[in-house]
DNA sequence: GCCAACGTTGGC
DNA sequence: GCCAACGTTGGC
């Protein structure tokens, strides 16, 4: 099984809305950047993600579970572009903060500080546990 | 095919 | 609200 991190604000799509929409999950649409679309294909059915806020609270809040593989965006004119189905599996007990991961020396190679721009990030699966552990939930 | 200009993302 | 990073666009 390989591990993700996907990126959403929570003002447009929350990690309780997420949970809200219960274990049929949602589409997971709106990526419009090759780098992170390469890395939706790449996701498999069953396949865990970290779900992380940006700019309001900038934090790993849940894990999500891929439960649909890739197919195109139907919010995508282009036909280019595709998405995936998520659905909320876990919370943390504790969010992890993107500070925490900044000085967690295991931590500081992520993806979410190299390449902050990019909203579909592949994690190891070292730093999956470590941040699992840091959020309180068995990985 | 190069590169400058521009737009967007996201942390601060 | 600013700015750095970076992707995309369009002129040449």
């Amino acid at each position: 099984m390989a591990y993700w991190l996907i990126k959403s604000e929570p003002d447009t799509w929350s990690w309780d809305e997420q949970v809200k929409s219960g274990t049929k999950g949602t589409s997971w649409t709106g990526v419009r950047n090759h780098a992170a679309k390469l890395n939706l294909m790449r996701m498999k059915k069953g396949d865990r993600c970290f779900f992380y806020h940006s700019n309001e609270g900038k934090e790993i809040v849940g894990i999500a579970e891929v439960i649909k593989e890739h197919y195109l965006d139907p919010s995508d004119k282009t036909g280019k572009f595709v998405a995936v189905d998520v659905k909320a599996k876990d919370p943390l007990k504790t969010p992890v903060t993107l500070a925490q991961v900044k000085t967690e020396a295991k931590l500081k190679n992520m993806a979410l500080i190299k390449l902050s721009r990019l909203s579909v990030q592949p994690v190891t699966d070292a730093e999956w546990m470590t941040v699992c552990k840091l959020g309180g939930v068995k990985a």
